[in-house]
DNA sequence: TGTACATCAGTGAACGCGCGTTCACTGATGTAC
DNA sequence: TGTACATCAGTGAACGCGCGTTCACTGATGTAC
């Protein structure tokens, strides 16, 4: 493809502008992955599937990513910024208060596998990524440290951090891959749309709340 | 199968008496498949190497399931079957008080996870799965029902009852695949058998504790 | 008790597939002079 | 401005693998008579 001055100059800056040299393939074979992953998740991901949709030979990404690990990794890490902004921008429109915000953190973390499942389930597929890559490693500590930080705010006892934190986590993990598993599929009461499982999220949000104010019950006879 | 005095009479079915004939090939590849399933997990499972594993050519099974997720759902079913087994029977050994029983049931779900990782996780492996397989829905069905009768004897309002089933069965879950996938290997504190997570455990079964007292107030007022 | 025969439950070879990875190669780029 | 050359980033063929499934087959079983 000589002559390439038909293409749009650069708002695609991996459309070959060369025909040879691809311009930007790293990004090209990640946003690939990504398409791949969101239409069948993890599970049916091939190297060469990565290559073919960046209509590049499969021996190519040999050249920009180590292995088939290294390309999922690079992409997991994107998702697990994405997923970490998520959480974040959530936060930030609910205020000040301690117990919404945490809500708002859960909204996001179960939202984020609903729209996003291929790429959440990923998240958690540690035997398909290469779990020495630091930066994979950051990015998901990142994500984590949102819950931890939102929880340690809640509680007083610095002792009661970690065990609450693992309830919260524990409870809104689990029912996002419950979710995405179909198990509450027909769960919603009438007048909901059909399908929908956001009143449960609701239900199970503030059904989370008496924890909280037992444990301030406990430690706050001072305050 | 002439003859066979020369082996024993009956404590292993499976061993072949005559040499071409198996015995119980269906039975010997169920226990294959469990064999290898609790070894590396679900991930690696293969048709051909259960088959290897009963000593079997690996065109045998075809006669006794229809492929390999027939096979992979029948082992399942007795999955499901130990699973509910275990449930109930820490459930009776927890008396009569209705929030011990729901603990036990979370100390049981957990447990069951830990000790067989890779049939847990099987459970939740519906693509691997043969869906419309009336014996494993009708297992798997049973498993989830000892939950939720459980939590049903604890609330009230009958309105309540799915909800809080759903958070205590998210709560259960989510800790329990999280620890399989090794997020809380180092959050026992001192004192406890390092990497253990057994105090994080009974830390999230007690710490639900308020959720179901706060339901009890809530509607408890004319009791 | 003996024999013919249908049925069952194995075998082993083959099919077709797609995978990840390696390798020698070559076209394109960019730098040194 | 031109040219030599190292380097980079692709190609395409091949390797070796193991998979699930199919198929014609055959050894063993058990039943009818």
């Amino acid at each position: 493809m000589p002559a390439s001055d038909d293409l749009p100059p650069s708002s695609e800056p991996s459309l070959r502008p060369d025909g040879y040299h691809h311009g930007d393939l790293r990004a090209a074979l990640i946003a690939a992955t990504a398409a791949l992953i969101e239409e069948a998740g993890p599970d049916t991901f091939t190297l060469r599937a990565a290559a073919r949709r960046a209509g590049v030979s499969h021996a190519a990404p040999a050249h920009h990513f180590r292995d088939r690990a290294g390309l999922l990794s690079a992409y997991t890490t994107t998702v697990f910024d994405d997923f970490t902004a998520a959480m974040e921008a959530h936060m930030a429109t609910a205020g000040t208060d301690a117990y919404l915000r945490l809500k708002a953190i859960g909204r996001a973390y179960i939202g984020f596998a609903r729209a996003r499942p291929g790429a959440f389930r990923l998240m958690f597929r540690a035997g398909m990524l290469d779990m020495e890559d630091a930066l994979l490693k950051a990015a998901a500590d990142r994500s984590f440290g949102v819950l931890a930080v939102t929880v340690a705010a809640l509680v007083h006892d610095p002792l009661r951090v970690q065990p609450l934190a693992v309830m919260t986590w524990s409870m809104v993990h689990g029912f996002a891959t419950l979710v995405l598993d179909g198990h509450f599929s027909q769960a919603c009461p009438a007048g909901m749309e059909p399908g929908s499982d956001e009143w449960l999220t609701e239900e199970l949000l503030e059904g989370l709340r008496p924890v909280f104010l037992s444990e301030q019950q406990k430690s706050g006879a001072g305050t």
